[in-house]
DNA sequence: TCAATAGTGTCTGTTAGACATTATGGA
DNA sequence: TCCATAATGTCTAACAGACACTATTGA
């Protein structure tokens, strides 16, 4: 190694700005919708960014994110987990060389009424957003489709009980696609994920459905062969 | 938002140190080799690290991840994507607080000879690590193995021509479990992943074998349902 | 000739998607 | 009664995995 000059790195990089940068979303209705809130810029037009503050001395990754997540949102979401780093050199509004950017989810409903500054936009009808955030938005939609299906994700946009059709719906939402009924509800069954309650919820008309609840059972883990997604096209 | 004291970041955390960690793969043999590097430390026994170092100023992050591989490495790896920022609280041999993990390919053969302060080891067989970039090596494994079907990772590994048996040894050693044979062509075929070649390579005795080039086809994307895989268990 | 590896054909069990049907409530 | 939604049964095409078999080289 001939780079290693120093031995610290704190000695090393004192000047290296570090911003946690959070995309939090909620369902709101049959969309989806990210916080955003206003920037503090000294410009006459209306400019939006998302939560973002600095890492503070000797505070972790997790702290900082729930930090922030927090002051924006008034609560805690249901989950946060990290996206990535960030540092292509984009403009980030704090005038970050990196960023950390983490993903929230947030219950339908419970942050849904945020205070002056912050406020819910569809995910497909975001303002402009600083360079470096943008980029940040469309890793966390590309992480959120792709971790749906290996992490309890959309469990967490539900109250403790619901209805299948409910889920589907979370998961149509968080994927961008509709999903077949019958299959969405033998895979389900197939993977011991939920389990039925003695409720059934009736909602307007047609006929009550019957409420369940996460429930994950253990499984074997069954992977079958090389899929080769993605990889072409 | 009531956090926000500072309007610039690069202000407000100047002692942040950010570290950027690189985790180099090459095959050897029918084994995964990783590379490490002796510590500096003062301490007389023999102690191994990631390659690592400080996050220059103004330095992009791919930027930074090159140069550490390349100093590690003595030339480029074929493949360098971002892991994740790690910032638990972990020791890093920098006592950096936050640290971006890098995992970089190197086709077989072109690093195996690496200077005097660096060895290759089989992953499975790997010394004690720092607290920090043991973690970091576990999520290295764990993305890789869900890249590769994303991703034409694999390819990285082999030269320009090679035969399909060396293909399915790169994906077995990546994904750490046995193919079927017939099934990964059958699968390699549809995707339209590679083109035959006209030569044959004969290796020691047995049929000679085809010789192919990685040629990705446009193809429709053929999303099939939800999966809910490692959801339980 | 045998051993070793490459490459292919066929069968079977699993499952996603389509479609149809029944069930059960409200208007 | 009609309509909307829930829930389930059946059929089919796609496909993974197993197995067997042929092909082609070196020893």
């Amino acid at each position: 190694m001939r780079d290693r000059a120093s031995t610290s790195v704190a000695r090393a990089v004192r000047r290296t700005a570090l911003s946690v940068d959070v995309v939090l979303l909620t369902p709101h209705g049959r969309r989806l919708t990210m916080l955003l809130r206003r920037s503090s810029t000294a410009d006459t037009r209306e400019r939006w960014e998302l939560p973002w503050d600095a890492l503070r001395d000797g505070e972790t990754l997790p702290a900082a994110s729930t930090r922030v997540a927090r002051a924006a949102l008034g609560t805690s979401p249901a989950l946060l987990e990290q996206i990535a780093a960030f540092g292509e050199g984009r403009r980030h509004p704090g005038g970050a060389t990196v960023a950390v950017a983490f993903l929230g989810l947030v219950p339908a409903g419970v942050g849904t009424v945020v205070g002056g500054t912050a406020s819910w936009f569809p995910i497909d009808e975001l303002p402009a957003l600083p360079p470096a955030q943008r980029v940040m938005v469309d890793a966390a939609l590309t992480a959120l489709r792709a971790r749906i299906d290996q992490s309890p994700i959309a469990f967490r946009l539900l109250s403790p009980t619901f209805t299948l059709s409910q889920l589907q719906e979370v998961y149509e939402l968080l994927l961008g696609r509709r999903l077949h009924k019958a299959s969405f509800r033998r895979a389900l069954h197939a993977a011991w994920l939920v389990e039925p309650t003695d409720e059934w919820r009736s909602e307007g008309r047609g006929r009550p459905a019957q409420l369940y609840r996460y429930a994950p059972r253990k499984r074997r883990a069954r992977r079958r062969g090389v899929r080769f997604e993605g990889l072409a096209g």
